[in-house]
RNA sequence: GGCCGGAUACCCAAGCGGUCCAAGGGGACGGAUUGCAAAUUCGUUAUUCGCGGGUUCGAAUCCCGCUCCGGCCUCCA
């Protein structure tokens, strides 16, 4: 078996085969930094690395590259030809509040004015919970910064991109000074989403500001520069000072990046559903505009959203929860990881605390397995069907669930695990990324990352001398009073556990 | 209106025509263990897969219709 995997370009399940295996170029779109990325962005982005891990499980070599968007587009995107205030603009007052009233992260000396800082202060946020959440990538790129590009690096790019595409006839300048790509010179215009462009002319209807419609060809061209002087971010360019459109980031960096040299097609290309259209129907019509190849991506891999407590969440909606309120919260990075990951990527997973807790029960009793065996003198070997079963799972279309469920009927009917055993379990844990991720966010992590917990700090030393005083009136078999403590303990959020080295305590989460 | 998904027990969820009176996790309940808990452990918890037809020797799995739910169609992962 190898793997099989959904392609949005062909609407089907077919065969993942990379043009020159085992190298596989992967690029996926990452995170806007003009704010903290919610757990909806992770569960995305943790799908594109649980393809990325079973991949490398299956012997190929991956090279990923995931950018952070830190141009400052705009908020209203009419047609994506700009309107509205700029969102790094947004971003800027938002700061400004926060340094007000004294809520930004101790240690941050941040200058608000400076779109750049603001940025950088978003990307710096973004690694720290994606590497918490063991995005592999997110790693990586502390030893190759290129792994994870901005686009603010790669406005040359761009413009070359943009002069080509007008040299070639497929992008234009209108009446208004904005370039735009001219969708008709691309037939397959449509193909990933399934539009076509008469539909996408009759759709467009009503929704479309009319005086910039009537510069455009095609109601679906898209802009590629927009000259504007007053911009928060702009750059010289042969159609005069301003930004570049929204879409052309993804094409420049993967093009540079993945497809450098004679190779004009990457592997694989991954983003959130929402990015279907337009964004990657526009990096196609872009990217194959430059190339003249067959593919921008061969296979296209897009995880869908995620609810939160039955409710869809969105940022318009303000419902989302970011990586630090679970963690300040009390919740384990192993458990939100698995929580995020467990539900098939073509699936709308639903997010619920009721969930966190699930997933935090099993990670644990993972997590015993392995101690357990690698504790054990056993030198049994493992039982290799389990990899077989999971290796099956996986390779029909990443199904998580199904390698989860013989992961767990083995745990549960193996025998005291053997050193083998352990070492098994951790092999698959390649893939699921749990057990190498810390059960409990520790103070320092938390500090780490800016936030306090939410359950406030707890005096570890008067915890401990309630548990000295509990344990002495069980041994005087006084249980009405080390009853008594135990709830006062809960009370605190405490839960004890008396074990046969003694007594040890967590902290519950909230 | 166009395109695309989905409906399996209290909750999450696998299942891809026979080996399904349907995996796995959580929960609940009962037993062992424990001073009591926690953890562990043993057992129980869907003769049934949204509804109605059909194809087939055989369907949760294929086809048709219906009901309901969700996504995208230029903010969004």
């Amino acid at each position: 078996m190898s793997l099989r995997l959904y392609n949005t370009l062909s609407r089907s399940v077919e065969p993942f085969v990379p043009a020159h295996p085992p190298r596989v170029t992967f690029y996926s779109c990452g995170p806007t930094v003009y704010d903290f990325a919610h757990i909806g962005n992770f569960r995305s982005f943790l799908a594109a690395d649980l393809l990325r891990r079973y991949l490398e499980f299956s012997g190929y070599q991956v090279r990923q590259v995931m950018n952070m968007t830190d141009v400052g587009h705009m908020v209203d995107d009419e047609a994506a030809d700009g309107g509205g205030p700029d969102k790094l603009e947004v971003a800027r007052q938002r700061l400004l509040e926060s340094k007000k009233a004294g809520k930004l992260p101790p240690g941050v000396s941040l200058d608000p004015d400076d779109p750049y800082a603001i940025g950088s202060f978003y990307a710096e946020a973004f690694l720290a919970d994606a590497r918490v959440l063991g995005l592999k990538v997110a790693s990586e790129m502390l030893e190759d910064p290129s792994l994870m590009p901005r686009p603010t690096q790669y406005v040359p790019q761009m413009i070359a991109l943009t002069k080509k595409l007008i040299d070639d006839r497929h992008a234009y300048v209108a009446s208004d000074g904005v370039v735009y790509f001219d969708v008709q010179s691309f037939p397959e215009y449509g193909q990933l989403s399934g539009n076509t462009l008469d539909q996408l002319r009759s759709g467009a209807g009503g929704r479309i500001d009319e005086a910039n419609q009537a510069v455009k060809k095609h109601p679906a061209d898209f802009m590629l520069w927009k000259p504007d002087p007053t911009h928060l971010m702009r750059w010289p360019s042969p159609w005069g000072e301003g930004y570049p459109g929204w879409h052309l980031e993804c094409s420049a960096m993967a093009l540079d990046l993945l497809a450098s040299g004679d190779e004009r097609t990457i592997d694989l290309h991954s983003g959130g559903e929402d990015n279907i259209f337009p964004h990657h129907e526009c990096e196609i019509a872009q990217s194959r505009g430059v190339t003249g190849a067959k593919h921008f991506a061969r296979h296209w891999f897009h995880p869908r959203h995620l609810f939160v407590e039955g409710e869809k969440m969105s940022k318009s909606k303000g419902t989302f929860l970011t990586v630090r309120d679970l963690l300040a919260r009390g919740y384990g990075p192993a458990a939100i990881r698995l929580e995020l990951i467990k539900t098939h990527y073509r699936s709308n997973a639903n997010f619920t605390f009721q969930g966190l807790k699930d997933t935090d029960r099993m990670t644990a009793r993972w997590r015993a397995f392995v101690e357990r065996g690698e504790a054990s003198g056993s030198d049994r070997p493992a039982d290799e069907a389990v990899a077989r079963e999971f290796a099956d799972a996986m390779d029909n279309d990443l199904n998580i669930a199904g390698a989860m469920g013989a992961v767990n009927k083995w745990i549960g009917q193996a025998a005291e695990p053997s050193r083998a055993d352990a070492a098994l379990m951790r092999r698959l844990d390649t893939v699921l990324g749990v057990l190498e991720l810390p059960e409990q966010a520790d103070a320092a992590l938390l500090e780490r990352l800016g936030i306090a917990s939410a359950g406030g700090s707890v005096d570890a030393a008067h915890v401990e001398q309630l548990i000295a005083d509990r344990n002495a009136a069980r041994a005087s078999r006084d249980f009405k009073k080390a009853d008594a403590v135990r709830d006062e303990l809960a009370a605190m959020g405490i839960e004890i556990k008396d074990g046969p080295d003694g007594t040890t305590w967590t902290q519950r989460p909230r």
